[in-house]
DNA sequence: CATTTCGTTGACTAAAAGTCAATGACTTAT
DNA sequence: ATAAGTCATTGACTTTTAGTCAACGAAATG
């Protein structure tokens, strides 16, 4: 890798961080896109040589904390289903605290957005956390945990509304109740009574 | 009510309507205020007469489908909790699948809009629906069918991520699976699973 | 050293949201 | 009946900011 692909890397780097700082502070609207540019001390063309609308940078800036939880799912190979998905949701809602209320809110507003283009869904955490679940849950079902017949896509539906909803919630009451406070308490127990039909043996 | 007032009311109706039109159709970013205005047959500066901004419009479509749930509700009185809250999460995703998933979207979208002026508030249904279910939960801790120390706010805040949480699901997977099927399906059991721990007698 | 590549620049364009002074049909007062 | 006043309506205009692009020049290539 060469000086000028190394300069570039960093280019992009210090757009994401800077942004993060500007939109946890003051929020994606009350930003515009010079102000991340003058901020990363970079021209305001450059921004749009690494994202093609000013909303993708929000899908990278969440990308970030996310994306250590499908490594850590991958390093509990061995233990039960419970405990990964526990894993899961508690680590979720600690992402969901690390990047804040404005991140958060504009993600989903990112997500629901039907400008979105598709060349940017695979920037769309939601379309990993589908196939992550779902990967946990056919495992599951592949080594005895669950039984043949569990309905997998749904479970997966049911599991990841219960956590965007929460997350919604938790925007639309702006920032209310403590998002770790409540998933420890009361998701755990609602999955386990979710998969309970399922459990195999 | 003079003729004048009468005239003012058809036009804000006119706009509501010909917006829902367009918008369910074509999506919210798609159409312009122009488009609503002149396919209503009036000024565009007529459309600000009577909101604040282009996003308003969409509170008030969804407004009118779901406000009639509060009635219906009102008029189970007597019946018990499990059944209201059934009723509740049916008719929710009723209206769901009426408005359509361009108008669930926009009006998601609307709600975590930071822009969205403190005037509008009560504009939210999201307010009325914590109101709403509140109403009810306090309700059947009031006549024995809840014990007494029911954690009210809190069970509020999880019925309810649950149905947002649905929603967003639905308009994040591009309308993949039947809202009311669902609801039907799985809520009811997870409703009294997560109100079993409170039930009274 | 000549040539090409490509990250960077910032003035410029585009698009549509939102404004507001003027209008005239309808209401009210005399 | 007429004048005075009100207010819903109008559409040209302003504002804002996202997004474009031709030119630049430092670094890579041969």
């Amino acid at each position: 890798m060469n000086k000028r692909q190394l300069s570039a890397i960093e280019t992009k780097r210090k757009l994401i961080s800077t942004a993060f700082e500007l939109i946890k502070e003051k929020g994606f609207d009350s930003i515009n896109v010079e102000d991340i540019t003058r901020k990363a001390g970079v021209a305001k063309g450059t921004f749009y040589t690494y994202f093609k609308r000013k909303e993708d940078i929000v899908l990278e800036i969440s990308r970030m904390p996310f994306s250590e939880i499908a490594d850590e799912i991958e390093n509990m190979k061995d233990m039960e289903i419970s405990q990964k998905l526990s894993h899961y949701f508690h680590r979720f809602m600690e992402c969901v605290e690390t990047c804040g209320i404005h991140i958060c809110r504009q993600w989903t507003r990112d997500v629901l957005d039907p400008n979105n283009t598709p060349d940017n869904k695979d920037g769309q955490k939601w379309i990993y956390d589908v196939e992550m679940l779902k990967g946990i849950l056919n495992n599951a079902v592949s080594n005895g945990e669950l039984i043949q017949n569990t309905p997998v896509e749904l479970l997966t539906y049911i599991i990841i509304s219960e956590l965007y909803g929460m997350m919604v919630s938790w925007c639309m009451s702006d920032g209310k109740f403590e998002p770790l406070e409540w998933t420890d308490k009361f998701c755990d127990f609602q999955l386990k009574t979710v998969l309970k039909p399922y459990i195999g043996k």
